[in-house]
DNA sequence: TGTTGACCTTAACATTAGTTGAGGTTCTAG
DNA sequence: CTAGAACCTCAACTAATGTTAAGGTCAACA
């Protein structure tokens, strides 16, 4: 085990990994993609400062509700301090990710109901829909789908 | 223009993907991946369906509530008859889209009231969260993280 | 008939988020 | 000290969803 002292300083990607639930292989992509960092012991091999867990988490719980890995690292990188997030940090990032979410949320909900009123309507299938051109005719008003524009 | 008869039978592929506001090459690309299918004329360009259109447009309605093309191919298939699909079809595909819409929201909302009490809670940032171990020393108890499991 | 825009095929590229394999080095336990 | 586990780099591959380019053909209008 690397560095095994009574409170380990730092971790290698093995136990990064395993820790996080993640693989290597993502350790290393995340560390590519300059998500996280670490140091390196004499024989190249790369210790994580304990922080990097937290990180990992909190990269974990951005990609759950769908906020791409490049973004992740810009709000990283915005971090006035450069070190591990804070309570602080942390409370600025997850209550703008979790306006994201909530947008998304409201989007996808409004999809669903968009799509119950035309399964009723059967808009897409029924060609009296008053969004459907009779014999399709419209179509000289130029491109773009006039279908299921309901709400919008 | 293709087939200009008062009433166009067969639209060409750039027809089709003006009217439905997608590139030419999206269409191309969905005839390779069997979403939709053409007969060719003489000199081998594709004339499409009408019927088509109505495809087309329920495939950008099931990509927005995220299905992936190969699910949205397999529903196609599953369909009694393999021509354009009618009221009933749309019917059933689209509750059944629906429901899965449904889930994927209720996932996204679960998500989101965990990172709401997360913010308060302070687990992924402050040490003394119930659901992170103090010290760290947990992480013998085997792998995986212990922390955001909250609602699970 | 000539020109031009629309079309054809095939292959390569782009993006996101990683995984897998080859070939070689380091670390740790016995 | 040595075997084997864990690590290293680099390149190639995966999957989904297309786009772009090259090189060639077709068709419609004047």
């Amino acid at each position: 085990m690397a560095g095994s002292g009574v409170l380990q300083r730092y971790l290698s990607v093995g136990e990064v990994a395993s820790r996080c639930g993640i693989a290597v292989s993502a350790v290393h992509f995340y560390e590519r993609k300059g998500l996280i960092s670490s140091i390196r012991t004499d024989g190249n091999q790369r210790r994580f400062h304990r922080g990097v867990l937290r990180k990992l988490a909190i990269i974990k719980v951005a990609q759950k509700t769908g906020i791409p890995l490049s973004e992740i690292a810009e709000a990283f990188d915005k971090l006035p301090h450069n070190t591990v997030p804070n309570a602080k940090d942390w409370e600025k990032l997850s209550s703008q990710w979790c306006d994201d979410l909530n947008e998304r949320i409201d989007q996808l909900t409004r999809l669903r109901d968009q799509l119950g009123q035309c399964i009723g309507c059967g808009c897409l299938s029924i060609s009296d829909c008053p969004l459907r051109n009779p014999a399709d005719e419209l179509a000289k008003d130029g491109p773009g789908a006039p279908l299921l524009e309901h709400g919008k």
